[in-house]
DNA sequence: TCCGGTCATTGACCTCGGTCAATTAAATCA
DNA sequence: TGATTTAATTGACCGAGGTCAATGACCGGA
């Protein structure tokens, strides 16, 4: 039983269907070829309904962002538990990659890199929000890491956490500047490895 | 003797007063509180004026960033010659960062760095320029450190090239996410350092 | 079943970046 | 000097994101 009333129901399914066409739309034709009006005529609502629903035409893109979470979990169980941390991290960013680079695109994402400086206001941003799920993955690694003696130890986990997340929006910022000739994944793994390597304990 | 009609000249100066008032207010008041109106209106004259002399309200802003290369070759000349490479790029980029901080502002940083993305078909932006002084210097250093056997001989000098300023947008575009609680020039020094260590050939 | 309050919905309206045909005055030519 | 070309300037206009007072359908209580 569902303790929604009839009214509640019909909202939902306004904001429902709001949600689907406007991802459909930009997948379509682009984040930026699509106008709010576009949404909302197919939809059949008008402008303001969708305003009640969403802060902004941004804020719809965060709803794709979500999935990511759960598609964090699964890389993460398929990533042996005897790899060292430097191997299990350049896996965990490949995986990453693979899937912006495929499933997300550049479009959208560019969106969510434009509105990470344009809403400087709210702090909690998505691409610095401490709570996602690739952050806590990261930090258990980072832990062992450092653990395991093969991080240096002149560096708290913290401060390594910040450098490892500063990588991977590094490559996806310059893929997201570069024409097509960026393969994001390769440069990703490149770039991870010599910082890792520059984070390694000398032996 | 300038060989300028007086037509020429007037139009200059319109070019010139509209330059120098929107800086002016973009200081005062931020980059996107200000309208084309408010600039023009101060100048008394048209918004259509406006778009004869720049080709909008952003690249004004390309304007400021031509000093930063008069500004670089400045720095060079400061920087002792007998240094090693690394120590060399890590202090050009430490007075980089202090110049961007203290001069050039988040505000006219963050739309500089927003067209980058947004404008993504015209390859040659601001950012990735070849022809920037700042990448003639950086070069020089990368070539000297190869020779010396610095630096890893399994990179390229473009590829480390390629390393090291993406290593300079990533503490940049950061700062522009981060609120104040972020030192850009402490942050610069640390994440290159870093990467620097992963690229030294190991001894 | 009726009534007051709630809240999803509406669409006219605002602001702003950017465009362009028309205007006007200077430059060049005859 | 007068006629023609050239180019700076104008401002009405467009499209797009976003706002908000007004509307009315639905809720829950009497």
């Amino acid at each position: 039983m569902d303790s929604l009333t009839s009214r509640q129901k019909k909202a939902l399914e306004t904001r429902d269907k709001l949600l689907k066409t406007s991802l459909d739309l930009f997948n379509k034709f682009g984040f930026e070829h699509v106008s709010v009006e576009q949404i909302t005529k197919t939809c059949h609502v008008s402008k303001g309904t969708f305003y009640t629903h969403f802060p902004s035409k941004y804020d719809v893109i965060l709803e794709k962002f979500k999935e990511l979470d759960s598609f964090y979990s699964t890389v993460e169980k398929n990533i042996g538990h005897t790899l060292p941390a430097s191997e299990k991290i350049l896996l965990v960013y490949q995986e990453q990659m693979r899937y912006l680079t495929n499933v997300v695109g550049k479009d959208l994402l560019r969106t969510v890199y434009t509105a990470a400086m344009t809403d400087h206001v709210k702090q909690d941003h998505y691409l610095i929000n401490r709570e996602r799920k690739i952050f806590q993955i990261m930090n258990t690694y980072i832990e062992e890491g450092l653990l395991q003696g093969e991080f240096r130890h002149d560096l708290s986990a913290t401060k390594i956490q910040a450098i490892i997340q500063r990588c991977m929006r590094a490559n996806v910022y310059d893929w997201l500047i570069h024409s097509e000739d960026f393969d994001l994944v390769a440069e990703m793994n490149q770039f991870t490895a010599i910082v890792l390597n520059g984070i390694k304990s000398v032996k």
